[in-house]
DNA sequence: ACCTCGACGTTATACGTAACACTTCGGCAG
DNA sequence: CTGCCGAAGTGTTACGTATAACGTCGAGGT
């Protein structure tokens, strides 16, 4: 059929499959792109999309983009993809974005020890919006800077700046967290917090005390680590080695820090749950490979980034973007049971 | 919101750099372009850096990309992310692609359950090469038709088409691990082996049962499991319940199978390591996270990333990529101890 | 005085696409 | 018959960039 002389059989083009069809390479663009509905004959169209097969045609997404203004991609900002409550909105954004012909590419967050290259100055330009996850503040102000439409995940809603807002409702999250806990008895309580300066970690605090002030007679002494298991044990080995009345509950910031609580109790000789209580947030695959499994808090981490995505594609065109946050729930498993102070 | 679209300012494009800069577009091009080291004069050249750093000029990718028909982008497919090795493999690529002015787009692999959509149908008109892991054989096939540069990693290197190929000594891993557990004693194994049906857990089983047909008197039997704890624990639970003479070491293609296998143990009673060893495979975050902590062997997936970019980078220039296979390590922590049999 | 040549720029062009503006043509009301 | 309309296409243009091809000008060789 090709009467092509090229050796190398190039990428063919719509001027190629408008030459194959009989029609102009306009057409050819009518026909293919799908709007304009009654601008081709049926029969025409037909002919057209057979060619196109025929030759297996793919559109210049580089043309595309340069013609319209827009990419259709959306840059996904995240701390590290090693963690698996981001690799999972991760996954929920693409998905969602493949269903609208989107594609997500991704940048790990300045936090501090990210790289230090801008992420716009090689990305900026070929990207339609930005969704950025648990920002510091200072690397929110570069992203604003951009002029792209932005949606921040999980991140201060009373931030500065024209971004749409998808939330946790992390407060919650930790409310219950506390009131199962003080339901068991436990009033003395360690919060085994995130070493992170980001709005998520800093609401799961205020959560906390806002609970256990409520209960009156609780107290809670607080510890911050790094987001590894490491560090969340030695953390926890130091605060439950202090003299004086041992808690009875650590509550973590995080599965990951769970862990490691239950490795420095485990070190120190103390029962997991028996002798004392641990709770996780976020339920990851973490929560249940431990023994025993790790009462947590289930984040709906893909949800997150379908709604994010969602939000992004509203922006874009034009509607408002859907705010109220999300649900979370609290998963009661092996690592809680009632206070030994409260039994004896 | 702002609902103004024109007057804002809209992005400078390098014409208006060379307005500024009172030169021609195509000096502009000539003096950020980089290239050309002495076509332009160096008082020019800095004039015109002046006016595009004061206009905050950024070139516009999707017209380079049309101009040039290279996209510096390239795909990387994994089966997923929240499986942090592959995590880290994509952090591993992705920096080196970053010192390269490359992109890394991701797309989860066709894997059985994966998404029906077609990697290429969107992306392969703004790729340049393609890296790919761990794939079944017929996922591989419509990678070859994709005629781009392609990198496999972890992957059969005796496969078909093109490729380059960037492989761990998985093998030398295994009989690492076999050896060890040799060495303490083992002889009657249970092989927890992943449901999956790649290159790269073939390799496991044909290794360990090498490693063990050297030894004589060895016996192993082998379940398969998905990779998920809860499947691994039901698979060791199951297995370890059978009649007559039970396994005293179980190898575990990977460490989230090996985390099952430790909570099978539990469940029936048998403590690790003294009654029963457990290795992985991987050395992931999960491994330090147990308790016993897992012997297992560490792969270096952010080399394994790094090597695959390196390797396409060397296609696209034309230059050989490197082949030769990356070496794993042995990790021995608290999950293996001599056999109990051995003891006795 | 003539030619050459290198240094420094400029002009022009092509990449593949989407969409605006235009043509062609048969039908149909006035 | 004229004028107008809608249907079905086509011609053309612009998006922003990189680079091939082409000036221009003064220095230096012969």
């Amino acid at each position: 059929m090709t009467s092509a002389q090229q050796p190398v059989p190039a990428r063919p083009t719509s001027r190629d499959v408008a030459r194959a069809a009989g029609v102009s390479q306009a057409t050819v663009s009518l026909v293919l792109g799908g709007k304009w509905p009654g601008r081709v004959s049926e029969v025409t169209a037909q002919r057209v999309r057979e060619a196109a097969v025929e030759l297996g045609y793919r559109p210049n997404l580089a043309a595309r983009s340069l013609r319209l203004g827009r990419t259709r991609t959306a840059l996904l900002v995240v701390p590290a993809l090693t963690n698996e409550f981001f690799a999972r909105v991760y996954a929920g954004a693409a998905a969602l974005a493949a269903e609208h012909d989107f594609g997500v590419v991704l940048y790990p967050s300045p936090d501090g020890t990210g790289p230090a290259r801008d992420p716009f100055a090689s990305a900026r330009a070929a990207l339609d919006g930005v969704i950025a996850s648990s920002m510091a503040a200072d690397a929110l102000d570069a992203l604003h800077g951009a002029d792209l439409p932005l949606v921040m995940l999980d991140s201060d809603p009373s931030g500065t700046g024209p971004a749409a807002h998808v939330n946790l409702d992390i407060a919650d999250g930790m409310r219950q967290v506390t009131d199962h806990l003080l339901g068991l008895g436990h009033r003395r309580f360690l919060h085994l917090a995130s070493a992170v300066d980001t709005w998520t970690f800093a609401v799961r605090a205020e959560a906390l005390h806002d609970a256990l002030g409520a209960a009156g007679d609780a107290t809670v002494r607080t510890v911050r680590a790094p987001l590894d298991v490491g560090a969340g044990r030695e953390a926890a080995e130091q605060a439950l080695a202090v003299a004086g009345e041992r808690p009875t509950a650590i509550v973590c910031d995080d599965d990951i820090l769970a862990a490691g609580a239950c490795k420095a109790a485990r070190r120190l000789g103390l029962r997991v749950p028996d002798e004392l209580s641990v709770t996780g947030f976020d339920d990851l695959a973490l929560a249940t490979a431990l023994e025993p499994e790790l009462t947590t808090v289930r984040l709906p981490a893909e949800q997150v980034g379908e709604r994010g995505m969602e939000a992004l594609l509203a922006v874009l065109d034009g509607r408002p973007a859907e705010q109220g946050g999300l649900p979370v729930e609290l998963v009661v498993r092996g690592s809680t049971a009632p206070s030994p102070t409260a039994r004896a």
